[in-house]
DNA sequence: CGGTAATTTGATCGGATTCAAGTTATGTGG
DNA sequence: CCACATAACTTGAATCCGATCAAATTACCG
């Protein structure tokens, strides 16, 4: 299937939006689109063909596993976004869809040709590394050595700034694109410690549970500051 | 001064490698090489002019500072490595020497240019960069969920593989290039726990400390695998 | 050789985990 | 459409690991 740019919601974000029209058609008969069941792999650590994708809609978690099987969250990559790991001889983080969604896929010599022959779509790619490099780091001070509730705070937050369309204020109602499994597996703690420290944000007015995923940010003051 | 890329021991492993004898001369002509005492600062957050370096030897710390004035250590730097925020309006991250080392700096523009010019020299980056973006992924592995000893016993491996030669095999004896302050503030831990941590590794046999900060790996296998 | 900073060691405390029920969603077949 | 089954989440109590506070010891530099 023939990729359509052309109605693309992502078209002016995503990487390719540095190309050109016929570029970017050029491009897009390398690629196809997939769509994603929440839970489905788009990669699997391990193979070694390597592929790339852009996330249209929908959201993805780049996770690994370590030794005892325990998952642990590195990433999570919301629209635009972009995940590959095109050099090196095998992947080493699974790709899973956190829910419904819908990648642009690419094979990673397709790819790579690309970025020879269109120079500034590699310069597009250093900076969106330059910019994962940055949220890994950030989530990386936040587990570091921050209580439970700065941690669960700090993820809020940043759901909320992620599930907003303009990029600086959060959404003030949204749902959270994580079961509580995986937000702990994210923070580094454990389903009943983020549950309890839910209850705390919500019993001092601070937030309000709707549901299972939802959150409406009440009185984002009342969240310890990162 | 003009660079001596003839006689640069990274000559051949850092980003301009892949340069031809012509084109890193051309280069050469717009850095200069920086040598920094241990704990000297080569690059602040908040400065909003860009710049970015290699380092020819020594050791760098990419660090951040929470709200309570906590330093974080995100990433280590070795020689060969590539530092900056060439993208981004400022520096988010302040870039520390742990020990006396020897730079290779560029301004931000100058190399922005020689990426443009030399389409390479960004392919190059943008491996690095990913290299880069997984030491970061690892690192959150390392710290999110794992007890004290694992995360002392990957730090001590992964430095013990960073200071040999040979990139697979860790080095027997070596020297740690951080403070127990710094290897804390790495990990998430404290002074005291480290230590201890350390002092239960050689009672085990595992390790032998000599002086502040030799470390001899007597059997690597007693210590908990990551 | 002394002085200072870094590291180690000890005792206590607290926050997050663990184990164990309970409760609320979610979805399925009757 | 409802009853039921199952999974996800919440709540509670006990435990444990690492943090904190405090002091002793060691390494290093002039």
């Amino acid at each position: 299937m023939s990729l359509a740019c052309a109605t693309c919601p992502v078209r002016d974000r995503a990487a390719c939006a540095v190309l050109d029209e016929a570029e970017r058609d050029e491009l897009a008969r390398a690629g196809r689109t997939r769509r994603l069941a929440k839970g489905e792999t788009l990669f699997s650590a391990g193979l070694s063909d390597a592929a790339c994708a852009t996330l249209v809609s929908g959201a993805l978690k780049i996770t690994s596993t370590d030794s005892e099987g325990r998952e642990r969250i590195l990433s999570l990559v919301h629209p635009s976004g972009f995940v590959g790991e095109m050099f090196g001889p095998y992947v080493q983080h699974d790709v899973v869809a956190l829910g419904e969604s819908e990648v642009c896929v690419f094979s990673g010599p397709a790819f790579e040709l690309a970025i020879e022959r269109y120079p500034r779509l590699g310069t597009a790619l250093l900076r969106r590394a330059q910019e994962d490099l940055y949220a890994s780091r950030e989530l990386l001070s936040l587990t570091g050595n921050a209580s439970a509730e700065r941690r669960v705070a700090g993820a809020i937050l940043s759901l909320a700034r992620s599930a907003s369309d303009s990029p600086c204020h959060p959404a003030r109602r949204f749902d959270l694109p994580l079961s509580r499994s995986e937000l702990a597996d994210m923070l580094g703690l454990t389903i009943e410690t983020v549950s309890r420290t839910l209850t705390r944000f919500e019993r001092a007015g601070a937030i309000r549970r709707d549901g299972k995923r939802g959150i409406e940010l009440l009185d984002p003051a009342l969240l310890p500051n990162t």
